[in-house]
RNA sequence: GGGGAAAUAGCUCAGCUGGUAGAGCACCUGCUUUGCAAGCAGGGGGUCAGGGGUUCGAAUCCCCUUUUCUCCA
């Protein structure tokens, strides 16, 4: 039997030494320039510029294998994941692709020459499939593939015909599409299977897909042949393991036995025996998974967080946590010493996991030990919520407490189904559900910002090359955007609100997290029109500009003077340039660490996320303001130049966003060098298409404001400049100098004079408490007994209550027997303690004493059997007070 | 971006409708004891995250700030 290793091999030789392929790695399963994309989920997703004629590619016919993840988003296999035979989140894809080279024939004869005579598969085991046609979108049969198959020796009646969901392919609306051809196997016993193709069974599945890619849809939907024609294919690697290995289920195969023999190892659990709905085998099979989605989703870049892939990669890992901790018995994190079986397994046919996975293995045991910490807590938090429902002589615990656990404390529903039946309880799912849909219609209630999603109508380019220089310029109106849809006739009139729509444009549309421009949009001819624009932004390619019309009428084809407000963009301006600086400061001060993870610039402020794990220490933040005030006084020149990106990446020091997609060829961005041969990693380059000062002097002053945390590991700093940075210092100063002018001293002794009359105080209160001490040590000395009962009754110099407090149980110690009560005058108040020994408890209560006794000075108070507390605002008439707790005494007693 | 929680001794946490801050582990001292998390006795250790408010009285109730966790987009 092949080893997996063997059959990827076997597959790629075929095609690089037998057909002239040419190998291509897989890219990175974390798409790191489409942000469209959560990962890679098919084969194609690297070489779509091919198909979509953007880019030319360097060879016609190549093959790969490409790692895919498919979870969390349209493409959801995350909850099959474990339950059957043949879903992953994780697999690879084995592809042979032309681009505008070979097509159906040899595709199709190859195809069969692979499987027939390299990997001797049994003929009659072998369905295919080809598209049926469809008269209503106007797309003929594709009797061309099917005769192919027929001369290439595929037995009657095992070609069959697909309809456009099985067998056509559209990448999207419109684009490169084409008919496709799949290949099946069937697995029956008596080879029935010729029935089951397409019919969702295990016994029959799809082996192979052969695209052809032949046709242009149109935006009318009309057809147009390409005059270059693709092959695309795919083939399920982990499903052809099984097929050559003669096994039923992918993971009966090497590629995941070594890993459960390691999972085996890690969790000390019973061997996996590969049954179906043994709850302990579909965890091995989750975990061995979701272990392979992990391991390659770090390594190429990822991080566990809260957002998007982030996002799913946490779930993924607390899925398979918990399968570990409820189905195989683990205590302790369990799933990073899964990883190096994976990289060894792996790591010949991708090297990439052999570049750091100890450092993989760290990211996953972080997350696991943080999931643990949370499932111990939800645990305790499940069995409060147990024994409440229990005592309400309930069978069933209710949906929002189960939502509850979810929302805030992580606690999947799972979890607290397992933890309610170990209590024999059942879970109210429906509640549950619709908890959680009442949740999700308050946070979309929450963010009601207006965005503009997607406009009817074909939206014109609007060349905005003239955004960058300070100059107004003339335009004229191509139309405009109400109610989501684009207007080319009428007019517009006095007071409508329009999304404006011209040939050209020096507004700035928000975009890289500079804010949008606000300006005036006028008729300088007819003197009558004034369009007032509050926002700008981009749709695409065509800028926005969202305002209201004061006054007079617009129409398309009228001629328009555009002018963005000035000042608000030099503010703008200021903080962008202000932004670069920061970031290469951050980057300095902090470390290497550093990524920029967002930033919003606008005319009041910058402000930038970071990956960084903990606060900035106010030395930390200081460091960074003074690097980035240097550069300011040195007034560096700013300068853009657009470069081809590939070159563009190469530029020294260049920084980009990790993630973000970006234009080719691109805008650079450099403070300090004026051509990109001169620049240096010490300076600040960065891709960026927004406003820029000139050169930094006119940023006038740099200040950091506020930093928060904004999700795991990844912080937030606010900073403000010019003018508003002027005002925060000015304001700063005004506190410090009230604050100097009441100590009548030099700012810098500030912070010592403080400090000295912190010790005063301490100081003073010492001597209070002495006096309080003494005061009581006269009373106790001089305090009748009635009964072996001290009667301690007396005004004390005024201290705090604590200090009292402390007072009474000397008192109770020294007199083992004691009826106290304590008066002071605090000026404002005139606070009152009723303290009595617990041999009282039977003759009075002290809540009860105090009651009169704080009539007597206006007050009111109440307390314990053992002690009271009151106060009144009559300090005259505490003496009268104290006789009557006196009188009291000798009542209670006697 | 929008919600929900948490912050108490070095660590893990308890503290009910407001009324003198506790436990276990760790630490220190002494005794006992050669044994796998040793036993007994005693002891130290707190700005109840910070600030404001309500109240006679706030760890406790309300508001703001900081930090951490968590869910949704």
């Amino acid at each position: 039997m092949p080893s997996s290793s063997e059959i990827r091999q076997q597959f790629l030789d075929f095609f690089c030494q037998k057909h002239g392929h040419t190998f291509v790695a897989s890219s990175p399963v974390v798409p790191l320039d489409d942000p469209t994309l959560l990962f890679a989920n098919a084969g194609m997703n690297q070489f779509k510029p091919y198909f979509l004629g953007t880019q030319k590619p360097p060879q016609t016919r190549v093959a790969n294998t490409q790692k895919c993840i498919r979870a969390g988003g349209k493409h959801n296999d995350l909850d099959d994941v474990g339950l059957d035979t043949y879903h992953h989140t994780f697999f690879e894809m084995l592809g042979n692709w032309s681009f505008g080279d070979y097509f159906k024939k040899d595709a199709i004869t190859w195809a069969w020459e692979l499987l027939t005579e390299v990997w001797q598969i049994d003929k009659t085991r072998l369905h295919v499939t080809v598209f049926e046609g469809d008269e209503a979108a106007g797309i003929p049969r594709d009797d061309e593939a099917a005769d192919i198959w027929k001369a290439v020796g595929v037995l009657p009646g095992h070609i069959h015909l697909g309809n456009k969901k099985d067998n056509f392919w559209e990448m999207g609306d419109t684009g490169p599409c084409g008919p496709c051809t799949e290949i099946h196997y069937d697995r029956t016993a008596d080879k029935s299977g010729a029935k089951l193709v397409n019919g969702g069974s295990d016994q029959v599945i799809e082996i192979w897909n052969n695209v052809f890619i032949q046709f242009n849809r149109n935006a009318d939907k009309s057809l147009t042949p390409l005059p270059a024609k693709h092959v695309d294919t795919g083939m399920g690697f982990e499903r052809i393991c099984a097929v050559l290995n003669g096994k039923t289920s992918n993971y009966d195969t090497d590629v995941f036995t070594p890993i459960f023999e390691a999972i085996q190892k890690a969790t000390d659990a019973e061997p996996y025996t590969a049954k179906m709905d043994d709850l302990k085998d579909i965890a091995y099979r989750v975990i061995a998974d979701h272990i392979r989605t992990l391991t390659f989703a770090l390594t190429d870049g990822a991080v566990i967080g809260n957002l998007g892939r982030d996002y799913v990669l946490k779930r993924i890992l607390r899925r398979a946590e918990r399968y570990g901790r409820q189905c195989l018995g683990t205590d302790g994190p369990f799933l990073h010493k899964l990883v190096p079986t994976v990289v060894e397994q792996l790591g010949t046919a991708f090297p990439e996991l052999k570049r750091n996975p100890e450092k993989v293995r760290e990211q996953i045991r972080d997350e696991e030990v943080a999931f643990l910490r949370n499932l111990d807590r939800g645990i305790k938090l499940f069995m409060k919520i147990a024994d409440k429902t229990k005592v309400a002589t309930g069978t069933v615990v209710s949906g929002t407490d189960a939502f509850e656990l979810y929302d805030t404390y992580g606690i999947y529903i799972d979890i607290t189904q397992q933890m309610a039946k170990e209590q024999g309880l059942t879970v109210d799912v429906t509640g549950y559900e619709k908890a959680m849909e009442e949740a999700k219609e308050r946070a979309r209630k929450g963010g009601k910002k207006f965005v503009v999603a997607a406009v009817k109508g074909e939206l014109p380019k609007t060349d905005d090359a003239a955004k960058f220089a300070p100059e107004t310029i003339e335009a004229k109106v191509v139309g405009w955007v109400v109610d989501n849809t684009m207007v080319t006739t009428g007019k517009v009139t006095a007071g409508e609100k329009v999304g404006l729509v011209l040939d050209r444009t020096n507004f700035y549309g928000e975009q890289g997290g500079q804010v949008g421009d606000t300006g005036t949009i006028d008729d300088l001819r007819t003197q009558g029109v004034e369009f007032q624009v509050e926002d700008t932004q981009r749709l695409g390619d065509t800028v926005l500009h969202f305002g209201t019309l004061l006054d007079g009428e617009i129409a398309v084809g009228d001629t328009m003077t555009l002018a963005p407000s000035p000042l608000r963009r030099i503010d703008v301006m200021r903080n962008h340039t202000a932004t670069h600086l920061m970031n290469l400061g951050l980057r300095t001060v902090l470390g290497g660490h550093v990524e920029q993870k967002g930033s919003l610039v606008d005319e009041a402020k910058t402000r930038f996320d970071f990956s960084h794990d903990k606060p900035l220490t106010g030395d930390e933040v200081r460091q960074i303001e003074a690097y980035v005030n240097q550069r300011v006084s040195r007034d560096l020149p700013v300068t853009a130049v657009t470069l081809p990106l590939e070159q563009a990446k190469k530029v020294d020091g260049v920084r980009a966003v990790f993630g973000e997609k970006y234009p080719d060829p691109v805008r650079v961005v450099m403070v300090g060098p004026e051509t990109p041969e001169k620049a240096n990693h010490d300076d600040s380059v960065e891709f960026c298409g927004g406003t820029h000062m000139l050169s930094t002097g006119g940023i006038g002053y740099f200040k950091i404001t506020a930093q928060e945390p904004v999700a795991k590991g990844v912080r937030r700093v606010t900073a403000v400049t010019g003018r508003v940075a002027a005002e925060t210092m000015t304001q700063l100063a005004a506190t410090v100098g009230t604050l100097t002018d009441r100590f009548q001293c030099k700012p810098e002794e500030l912070p010592t004079r403080v400090g000295a009359l912190d010790q005063e105080i301490q100081r003073l209160n010492e001597q209070l408490k002495r006096a309080v001490a003494m005061t009581v040590d006269g009373l106790l000395e001089s305090a009748p007994t009635i009964n072996g009962t001290k009667v301690v009754v007396g005004q004390l110099p005024p201290a705090g209550v604590d200090v009292v407090r402390q007072q009474l149980d000397r008192v109770k110690q020294k007199a083992k027997s004691a009826f106290i009560v304590f008066g002071w005058d605090e000026g404002d108040k005139v606070p009152l303690v009723v303290a009595l020994t617990p041999d009282l408890a039977k003759k009075a209560k002290a809540g009860e004493v105090i009651k009169p006794l704080a009539a007597i000075i206006g007050g009111k108070g109440g307390g314990k059997p053992d002690f009271a507390q009151a106060g009144g605002t009559d300090a005259g008439k505490l003496p009268e007070a104290l006789a009557k707790a006196k009188e009291m005494a000798t009542q209670v007693l006697e």
